[in-house]
DNA sequence: CGTTTTTGACCCGCGC
DNA sequence: GCGCGGGTCAAAAACG
């Protein structure tokens, strides 16, 4: 399968639909995720590390868009109400607990919805390494 | 060789 | 109490 590379920065004007859905009791995933065991929350349990949930909707013939950050696929399952799987992503860093929902929308194929859930905890590479000659050029006329 | 991807199986929570 | 659903993990294979 094809790389995408910068897609994220080559992104079309289509990426405009976000649609905010921070709500819902998702807390962390009914059913599955049992196998940790370090869910022991003493009394002084209750505090849960929410993690927010942003639907983005996104147009592109690809399945994947590349967002800055590396994504490691751990599970495809297939889901009703849609002929098409979802794939579930997370980061690869091990510092971010981050995950990432990637399912097509039945009523047209070359729309995928992303939903994010979690925050990065760690500097975008993508990013920084977008930045990094213009960073290192800012400083230099700032410097100047 | 390292990393990533793919399929199957497993587990837990909730519903009835 | 048991069954189902949904989600995740694990191992092996493929790719660069």
């Amino acid at each position: 399968m094809p790389e995408l590379g910068l897609a994220s920065l080559l992104l079309p004007s289509a990426a405009a639909a976000v649609s905010l859905q921070g709500d819902e009791a998702e807390g962390e995933a009914g059913g599955g995720g049992g196998r940790s065991n370090d869910k022991s929350t003493p009394t002084t349990m209750g505090k849960k590390a929410m993690s927010p949930k942003f639907a983005f909707r996104t147009k592109s013939p690809n399945d994947i868009l590349d967002d800055g950050y590396r994504w490691r696929k751990y599970g495809q399952k297939a889901v009703k109400n849609s002929p098409y799987p979802r794939s579930y992503y997370r980061c690869t860093h091990h510092t971010c607990n981050v995950k990432k929902q990637v399912q097509r929308q039945s009523k047209d194929a070359s729309i995928v919805v992303t939903t994010y859930e979690g925050i990065h905890n760690h500097p975008c590479e993508k990013l920084m390494e977008a930045f990094a000659p213009l960073l290192k050029q800012i400083q230099f006329l700032t410097g100047l």
